[in-house]
DNA sequence: ATCCAATGGATCGTTACCAGACCATTAGAC
DNA sequence: GTCTAATGGTCTGGTAACGATCCATTGGAT
């Protein structure tokens, strides 16, 4: 059949070009499902050690046939990143956080209009959510994601981790879905940016006590004020961000 | 999402469950493309009259092979939308713009998004560009936008393109592709809604007086205030769909 | 009158992706 | 011990979309 197959080369499904029939919106349906399953990793949906759904599950989450999906966890697998194992009660679990790309080039644009958006969406949501009613499970919620951010000093990974989560915890408190998805894209936009930068205790430690003041803001229904904080926060990122990375 | 199926299709290739392997990325290419060229006549990128890039330039811009954009561009075609001319200086031309889709049902939860969505966006907007200095371009092209809204007072559909680009201008003036793109997407969701409700014409004029004042926020160099007059615009949508639309 | 460059129009071979069916394995229920 | 349901693993056939190439038409430039 395939003249081209090369003994020895395994032929790990894909990698580079994709010379043949390359399909539509934002390179191949392939690679997106690699980069939809590593973004949902990288934003906390799923924690080391979690189980990800059933296959035949995640493939209509990502709106994906379950063959392609299979070709990506095998790829995850081969990068150690998740294990599988067959049988009832068994599944796809995740092993460790998937390391940063840190070799990409940093388009200058980028970290404007990612910083920018960001700062926009979570003041929006900040003020959205402490407008609102939040009911008994909402404040439970929000207030672990909260704590959870305080537990980890170790890693730049897992704090990213727990970070993202709690911003998106807002996001979601707003039950807007394009907010939500659009601040789940711009959070990972941020991430990445902010894997190449040095991690800075004391900036993590500030961070927290943001995140502790702006729950305040929004469980004493204080719209401005927690607008006003999320975006302080947001601008320090910014700042910090700026600071490393952009070019003189 | 999408939905550009029309009655008495004489047989365009395809229409309507797409058995087989359909791919991936919220339903198929095809019809992805045609969404795309009908957002952009209805957003006002191109008027009546105008003609669209190249079909070899179009397709590199949507993302999408040459043969999928022409299929889509013959739909179009088909449903008198656009004409094409060969030959040098030919080239394909917007001849009327698409009739709305009542057809489609209404879903609640789409409305309250797209139009919490919008006033997120829209203030955000307007707050940035009245932070910012323009050129004398930039002023030139945002007055323009905006008298071109009062000029036509005769259809819906005029007015309703206009009232887009006017608003897209100002997302715009940013320069922030995730937010104009964002915008553009989530005017065009609200525009489909707008398209269920009767045509008011004080309203119209109220829309264009408070476009006055945005403008002149932003010239003004207020941010508070253009942000507040951006969400009273948004808001006045906002009460006059749900007001037509929700279910009670 | 001829040429030319830019455009729409048509065809061909390749392949990425899909749907669905089936197999293999496993832990708990009975 | 056997059964069963849920899971990962494998295979097959079909097709939508792709890249590439060539053709047909046109209005201006030469």
């Amino acid at each position: 059949m395939d003249g081209a197959e090369e003994p020895g080369s395994p032929r790990p499904a894909v990698s580079p070009p994709r010379p043949g029939g390359q399909h539509a919106r934002g390179g191949n349906v392939f690679e997106h499902t690699i980069a939809e399953l590593l973004r949902a990793i990288r934003l906390g949906k799923y924690l080391v050690g979690d189980k990800l759904p059933a296959e035949r599950e995640l493939a209509a989450q990502i709106r994906v046939s379950r063959a392609t999906l299979r070709q990506a966890l095998i790829e995850l697998q081969t990068a150690g990143i998740v294990t599988s194992r067959r049988g009832r009660y068994g599944g796809t679990f995740v092993t460790r956080l998937p390391s940063a790309d840190t070799d990409e080039r940093i388009d200058p644009g980028e970290l404007d209009d990612a910083v920018r958006f960001r700062l926009v969406l979570e003041t929006a949501a900040a003020r959205i959510v402490a407008e609102q009613d939040l009911s008994p499970n909402e404040v439970a919620a929000l207030t672990a994601a909260e704590t959870d951010c305080r537990t980890v000093f170790a890693s730049a990974e897992q704090f990213r981790v727990l970070d993202a989560r709690f911003h998106l915890m807002i996001a979601e408190l707003t039950h807007m879905p394009s907010l939500i998805s659009a601040s789940a894209a711009t959070r990972d936009r941020v991430n990445a940016l902010l894997d190449r930068i040095p991690f800075i205790h004391t900036n993590v430690e500030h961070s927290c006590d943001q995140h502790r003041e702006i729950v305040d803001a929004i469980l004493t229904s204080d719209p401005d004020r927690a607008a006003d904080l999320a975006a302080q926060h947001a601008e320090g990122t910014e700042k910090l961000l700026r600071g490393f990375l952009e070019q003189r």
